[in-house]
DNA sequence: CGTCAAGGTAAGGGTAATGGTCTGAA
DNA sequence: TTTCAGACCATTACCCTTACCTTGAC
């Protein structure tokens, strides 16, 4: 099949991947759920924090403060009869993709079983496969392996009817595998895999799903009111881990396949999508009757669902473009369809309606979006202001600009710009801005990290800094100087690998679904989330081809790149290293893989301030 | 006329993207 | 010496939440 897109190629290996995997996973399950114990650690060992014993892992002891992985775990124990269906529809997707088939050549899944699975993150002690992933260029085969589990009994074939031999996927050329799949309609196999992406990607009820296809529900990754952040691995954890083993994952750059956010209990979510609640009355609610609603950015995911369910809504009611625009920029009370912003927001679970409101009514404003200011806007602005005062919506129509694009752009740049200083900071005005900081926050028993209002700040500095620049230099530089008792810290390779370790233990379907607040811990605190995720996207970057891989290609990547530690480092992370005073250099080296591999644990947490 | 819910506006806090400079290793 | 990657710093557009206000239904 000569032109077979890669992306097709890669639909199909992933189609094919994860219909096999949750098929022989729900299979395993019914058999045995002994082999679940079959994992890097005995089952005698004490499990680590983020991995509960097995008997832990029902839906029913589920607490409040239950980790990602155990969300992970409960979901894919429980959840046999979405497995099920999950798998019928991919069957039923394969069986239409290959029904054109003119001989039955077709693939041998068990080839791929042998190998470490794309879904690891789904089913951490699953150590069967389908798909390998990256090709060796990447170098995982150099990794090292811990504790290989012994092979994996292989369940009935999900798909029987498509037994012949298909290369091992592991090593297999593009060749290969296209030959091997030759004779798969692929059209079909991308019209149905489309399908099923839409289904995930909506995940709602305003979207019908494909008969038999039960959306899987999930571990909710961003930030949650009323539950304890499920906490990212410790970075100890992190220095103490083996690096894991590779798995496939597949070429969408939204990845969909590890599950969304758990619906609300249906009570609540109905009053979410319905009831536009205040933030005090969601406080309440939150105390009151345990709800959990859905905080922070938007991931890049819920913005695809919102955008479905939107594009769902108007081919619904067969309205046009600019129907919607009018329905979500509505004036007038006239012909108003007040079932838009409740059904939108069952699209998003665990939002409140106001959230997904605000959030709408600036993604698709006509004026969002323009750039940087030219020094005419700059002035009519000025002018605006002058004359109308702060009246944003009056002023956005003069300037052209979103009414909040006109207030930012004014309080950040236009007011008090006589006084305002750029480039570097003074010693004077880090000692003041130090000074500042600290009056407003440790003098008063309050977080320096997170109790600062950074307008008062601006004021306090008599306006010559502006309320971004304080807070970014005091966020990305003066509070880590500050905490690492006056020394200036450097980013290190621990810190990159711990970076990698937490990301990784977080199980996000996709990096936009990280609350970066939640990775320091208290060995590793010296980086703010502003930093940890610059960090995090210069790593990314690092990478080439990034722009076209998923979450878990990318983790895969850094995973390994990240697996080790310079010597010069790793002797550090034996104590907890404070300064550069108390850096030596002559210590002892400790081997890093042996740590890797857990054969060193390290006393403590790991340095997380790594002097020059 | 008071109350309540829906939703519009403003304000405060925060993040993402980007670019320049410096530094150290190859 | 040159080149390049990445650390560090700064800027600025963009985003989310919350408080408060307006409007209309009851």
């Amino acid at each position: 099949m000569a032109g077979l897109s890669s992306d097709i190629q890669r639909a199909l290996q992933l189609a094919v991947g994860e219909a096999n995997n949750a098929y022989v996973q729900s299979q395993t399950r019914k058999t045995s759920r002994k082999k679940r114990a079959r994992n890097e650690e005995p089952p005698e060992k004490p499990r680590k924090k983020n991995k509960p014993s097995e008997q832990d892992q029902t839906p029913a002891s589920q607490s409040p403060s239950h980790t990602l992985t155990n969300d992970i775990h409960h979901q894919d124990l429980s959840g046999d009869n979405n497995h099920a269906s999950s798998t019928a529809f991919l069957n039923a997707v394969v069986a239409a993709a290959s029904a054109t088939s003119s001989d039955s050549q077709s693939l041998d899944v068990s080839q791929f079983q042998h190998h470490q699975s794309y879904h690891h993150t789904m089913i951490p002690d699953q150590q069967a496969s389908y798909l390998s992933y990256p090709p060796a260029h990447y170098g995982f085969h150099e990794v090292p392996q811990f504790d290989q589990p012994p092979p994996h009994p292989q369940p009935q074939q999900l798909f029987p009817g498509l037994g012949g031999p298909i290369p091992d996927f592991q090593y297999a050329s593009n060749d290969d595998i296209l030959r091997a799949i030759q004779d798969i309609d692929m059209s079909k196999i991308a019209t149905a895999l489309k399908t099923l992406g839409d289904a995930a990607a909506a995940n709602t009820s305003v979207t019908s799903p494909p008969p038999g296809f039960v959306p899987p529900a999930a571990p909710n990754t961003d930030s949650v009111q009323a539950l304890t952040h499920a906490p990212s691995t410790s970075s100890g954890a992190a220095l103490n881990a083996a690096p894991k083993s590779t798995k496939s994952s597949h070429k969408r750059v939204l990845d969909m396949s590890l599950p969304g956010p758990e619906p609300s209990n249906p009570e609540h979510a109905h009053m979410l999508a319905n009831k536009w609640m205040n933030a005090s009355k969601l406080a309440e609610l939150v105390k009151s009757q345990g709800l959990i609603y859905k905080k922070g950015k938007f991931s890049a995911i819920e913005e695809q669902q919102l955008k479905t369910a939107i594009e769902n809504f108007k081919i619904c009611r067969g309205l046009s473009d600019d129907q919607i625009l009018e329905i979500i920029f509505q004036k007038n009370e006239k012909g108003k369809d007040n079932t838009f912003w409740s059904e939108i927001t069952t699209a998003v679970p665990q939002r409140p309606i106001i959230a997904v409101y605000h959030h709408v009514r600036r993604t698709f404003h006509p004026k969002k979006q323009q750039g940087k200011w030219t020094p005419e806007e700059d002035n009519l602005l000025k002018q605006a202001v002058t004359d109308l005062g702060q009246q944003w919506e009056k002023v956005s129509e003069r300037v052209g600009r979103m009414s909040s694009d006109c207030r930012d752009r004014y309080r950040n740049h236009i007011a008090n710009r006589e006084l305002r200083v750029t480039g570097p900071w003074s010693k004077v005005e880090e000692d003041e801005l130090t000074r500042i900081v600290a009056e407003m926050t440790i003098q008063q028993g309050k977080d320096f990290d997170n109790d600062v209002f950074w307008g008062i700040v601006s004021d306090r500095m008599g306006n010559r800094r502006g309320r971004q620049q304080c807070r970014i230099k005091w966020t990305d530089s003066l509070s880590k100087t500050v905490k690492n008792e006056g020394q200036k810290p450097r980013w290190s390779p621990q810190d990159a690998y711990i970076l990698v370790h937490k990301v990784d233990s977080l199980k996000v379907r996709d990096d936009t679904e990280i609350d970066w607040k939640t990775l320091p811990d208290s060995d590793w605190n010296l980086w703010s989330a502003h930093s940890l995720q610059r960090r995090w996207l210069t790593m990314k970057r690092s990478i080439k081809g990034y722009e076209d891989m998923t979450h878990q290609e990318i983790m895969d990547i850094l995973r390994v790149k990240k697996a080790h530690l310079p010597p010069s480092t790793a002797s550090m992370r034996r104590r907890k290293v404070t300064s550069a005073a108390s850096v030596d250099d002559h210590e002892p080296v400790v081997d890093p893989e042996l740590v890797n591999g857990g054969t060193i644990a390290p006393e403590a947490g790991p340095s997380s301030s790594v002097a020059d």
